[in-house]
RNA sequence: GCGGGCGUAGCCGAAUUGGUACAGGCGCACGGCUUAGGACCGUGUGGCGCAAGCCAUGGGGGUUCGAGUCCCUUCGCCCGCACCA
């Protein structure tokens, strides 16, 4: 074997002070430079939650080493990092700790800097952003109130949702599976005066605009499709006893001659009005039962639905029948109109109410032109169908059936062509302390005011006196709370919501691009040599809220002209979860691994390396400890051959050639590089791997440290540069190397080099493999068949059958195919 | 229920996109080195078979000279969304 009498491989001893060198030689300390492409990397910016373990690491270890790759590949590297600081956990410690969130944050930022930095993982960080510094939320209660003069803010009073343990509401993003996403509760509905803003009016393009996503993960943008969930339809008015009318949405006005009833829910405001004598009590009663019901029952589907009858009836003015309406908790008061047409041939749950009700079921649409006789047994909920029972309308398909009844509805006055959406505008204020304060004031004389910008920001008390019930304290820090009108001086109180740190995390990649400018949020300029993000890396948790909020507020930002970009993040990658002993990494459960050990025992090049072998990125993976031995004996090796100086050579040992050495090198220069492009880590280190155990078997075999040698071993260190930088830059060293190796160029394929002289054909009888035999590259099939015949095998699998026609793959396989 | 994805050695996983199935790692076996080692180094390693060969990518079927890859069908698992009219 190769015996080497250098120094053993010690990641403690070299790896601080390649750290030292990076930071001093300014490695991502970047500015606008128009001669060099750009590169702006990013990771999401976490909330500072103290140690980190290495399931957190994995996209900081891939974000890294695509920002080292990008700069050996010649790139202008935006490369920053931030924290997302304000936010609940810090206000919750603190209530029972007395320790003011500012101070947790910051030692959480420390411990946190630390680990990012001992496992080799740098930023640029004079661009540090932490979003509870008021040079940072100056400027988000800045762009809050470019929104109010935009329009895009606006407070109104809502049935909004409101998480008890945390005290505060929460924006529908945040009802996950029907509990806060934060903390599993159950919210309640509570009517408050709420801050919002408009994201709705940006819902179509929004939706439209996920197409030029194409460098997103698919059910990211599936995700966001189906949350705005757009659906295309009608807006229909039917009369009701005592001058009334009633809107509804639906998306089948083709069907509206089979609507036998209508449903209201019980929310909708004529629910008070309608019923009659006889019925009110019922429907009071049922008023308040569905109350009682939390959200996540009454949305269940297993939820059996109920209702009673008004006493009321609406006319259908398609067929002039009176029917009957309905109040029940299956429609929704906050989608459409609250109120809908019950066609129970056509609709799953219209049927199953019909069903329980005895509710008349008239089918009018049939997959052929003429009714069918049977009764339904399911309601028939296909668009490929034709009118029937629909008077003049029966006989034509769906879709012309659906524009002429909406084209009549229109002339007759009581409906419209519409689209709906199930997106909300995004609710932003919060009833914590820990947060973004609001900038206006409330006057007695003047009402609401917004804080000039002049006077911005509006500060944040560092010290307050945390409650024990649970309210705002905020609203109890006098100092806060009195202030003076900026109209006319007089006193006045400021408003003590504060934002969702969702607003916070929607800008802030923008104010890396110049996060010390002191007059505007960001200089255009500058934004827009850096915008887009380029890559964009994080937990599929935020595939609809950080990245849907972020995508509004550029859309906004566009709109004001104070950008020139409206999509932020151009490719998107989400990471897997790294789970052992079959859960999730996590410090609750115990089962984490932090930097720190396997720092102290490997060396941070292993851990990092590990971390990108472990599988494919975008999937989940089990970390195992033997695997992270696996990776350390690899680099292990890479540093003998490198370093060592005596070799052996085993007399039985394969002899590899210096062409094979040497295509072998550009070989995986192709693969490697390839792979990194697709975020392939875990086969480009495979591929690395394989480079080294040719190179091992070069020497073993007999080969000398040659020109061949030395060059595979360069290509091998350039290589590893990004995924195990500090064993990189100490390899390159000692073979030579000047400079830092960081900032070489990634190593060039010669494709010429690719070229093998001999190849082997697969040769096969009627699709099976019979024999295989080395030919010269670019032989022609009469030469390969010629081969394929003299061989005993093929001789033996033909058995005397002649060969009919032969399939020829140049320099892979012939096949020789018998009648 | 709807939408998206996945199923390959004992385990994690490769496979140039229709052309040698299983690269690389783990594990395991054997050997070396060692006072010793669960350290380190090397060799081997899908199953059956003495061999020729046969079988093998969840199951079944199809297209093709050729299928892990394409089509149909079926089973299982994961992730979204879920009474959104």
């Amino acid at each position: 074997m190769a015996r080497t009498v250098a120094p053993v491989y010690d990641p403690q001893a070299i790896e601080p002070k390649w750290r030292d060198a990076w930071k001093k030689a300014g490695l991502f300390r970047v500015v606008e430079d128009s001669s060099k492409p750009k590169f702006y990397n990013l990771v999401m910016f976490p909330y500072p939650s103290g140690p980190l373990h290495m399931g957190h690491f994995r996209n900081y270890v891939i974000g890294d080493a695509i920002a080292r790759y990008k700069v050996m590949r010649g790139f202008n590297v935006l490369n920053p990092f931030g924290w997302d600081a304000f936010g609940l956990p810090a206000e919750n410690a603190a209530i029972v700790s007395g320790i003011p969130p500012r101070v947790s944050i910051e030692g959480n930022i420390a411990i946190s800097k630390h680990e990012l930095d001992i496992m080799g993982v740098l930023y640029g960080w004079e661009r540090e952003v932490t979003t509870c510094n008021a040079d940072y939320y100056k400027w988000t209660q800045w762009l809050f109130l470019k929104f109010l003069e935009m329009g895009l803010a606006y407070k109104q009073k809502a049935a909004v949702n409101w998480c008890p343990k945390d005290n505060t509401v929460l924006a529908n993003e945040q009802i996950v599976n029907g509990v806060c996403w934060r903390c599993g509760t159950k919210p309640t509905k509570k009517e408050l005066e709420q801050w919002f803003f408009r994201i709705t009016a940006y819902a179509q393009r929004l939706l439209d605009d996920l197409s030029k996503l194409d460098r997103w993960p698919e059910r990211v943008r599936v995700m966001q499709a189906n949350w705005i969930g757009r659906s295309e339809g009608a807006d229909l008015e039917f009369a009701v006893d005592g001058d009334r009318s009633l809107r509804v949405f639906t998306t089948r006005p083709d069907t509206v001659f089979g609507a036998t009833f209508m449903v209201i829910a019980p929310e909708h405001e004529l629910v008070q009005k309608i019923p009659t004598k006889d019925r009110r009590r019922d429907v009071d009663a049922y008023v308040e039962q569905t109350k009682a019901e939390t959200e996540i029952e009454r949305l269940s589907t297993e939820h059996e639905k109920t209702g009673v009858f008004t006493g009321a009836y609406a006319i259908n003015p398609f067929t002039n029948e009176r029917i009957p309406i309905w109040v029940a908790d299956y429609v929704l008061a906050t989608y459409g109109t609250g109120a809908i047409m019950a066609v129970p041939a056509h609709d799953a749950r219209d049927f199953e109410f019909a069903k329980k009700y005895q509710l008349p079921i008239r089918p009018v649409i049939s997959p052929t032109p003429t009714p069918g006789a049977t009764p339904l047994e399911a309601a028939f909920e296909s668009y490929d169908g034709f009118l029937v029972n629909s008077g003049p309308y029966s006989g034509l398909n769906v879709k012309d059936g659906m524009a002429k009844i909406i084209t009549e509805a229109a002339a007759r006055g009581i409906g419209t062509r519409t689209v709906i959406y199930r997106l909300r505008d995004w609710l932003i204020s919060r009833q914590r302390y820990w947060g973004v304060p609001i900038p206006v004031v409330y006057c007695p004389d003047h009402g609401m005011v917004p804080v000039p910008t002049n006077q911005l920001p509006v500060p944040l008390p560092d010290h307050v006196e945390f409650r024990s019930d649970g309210q705002n304290p905020l609203a109890h820090t006098p100092e806060f709370v009195d202030t003076t009108c900026p109209r006319c001086g007089k006193p006045a109180r400021r408003d003590t919501d504060t934002m969702d740190t969702f607003v916070d995390s929607s800008w802030y990649f923008l104010r890396y691009a110049d996060p010390h400018n002191q007059t505007l949020p960001f200089d255009k300029a500058k934004v827009d040599y850096w915008m887009p993000v380029d890559q964009y890396i994080g937990g599929i948790e935020h595939a609809i809220l950080h990245l849907l909020y972020s995508r509004f507020f550029m859309k906004a930002l566009y709109d004001a002209k104070m950008v020139s970009v409206d999509e932020p993040f151009a490719a998107l990658f989400s990471q897997g979860m790294i789970q052992r002993n079959g859960a999730v990494m996590s410090k609750s459960k115990g089962n984490g691994v932090t930097p720190d050990q396997l720092v102290e025992r490997y060396g941070a090049d292993t851990a990092r390396v590990y971390e990108l072998f472990i599988g494919p990125p975008e999937l989940d993976a089990e970390w195992n400890d033997r695997g992270v031995d696996g990776v350390a004996r690899f680099l292990n090796r890479v540093w003998r051959l490198v370093v060592g100086e005596e070799d052996e050579a085993i007399a039985e040992a394969n002899r590899v050639s210096a062409e094979d050495l040497t295509r072998k090198l550009h070989e995986t220069i192709n693969r490697v590089t390839r792979d990194v492009d697709a975020f392939r880590f875990n086969t480009a280190v495979s591929a690395l791997m394989e480079l080294t155990n040719l190179m091992q078997d070069y020497l073993q075999g007999g080969g000398r440290r040659d020109q061949a040698w030395e060059a595979a071993a360069l290509g091998m260190t350039r290589m590893l540069g990004p995924f195990a930088p500090h064993l990189a830059e100490e390899l390159w060293r000692r073979q030579g190397g000047e400079g830092l190796l960081v900032f070489q160029p990634w190593p060039e394929l010669d494709e010429a080099l690719l070229h093998r002289p001999q190849v082997t054909i697969v040769i096969q009888v009627d699709g099976r493999l019979r024999d295989r035999v080395e030919m010269p590259a670019g032989a022609v099939q009469a030469d390969a068949q010629q081969r394929a015949l003299q061989s005993a095998n093929v001789q033996r699998a033909l058995d005397g059958r002649r060969v009919a026609r032969a399939v020829y793959v140049p320099d892979r396989l012939i096949n020789l195919v018998t009648e």
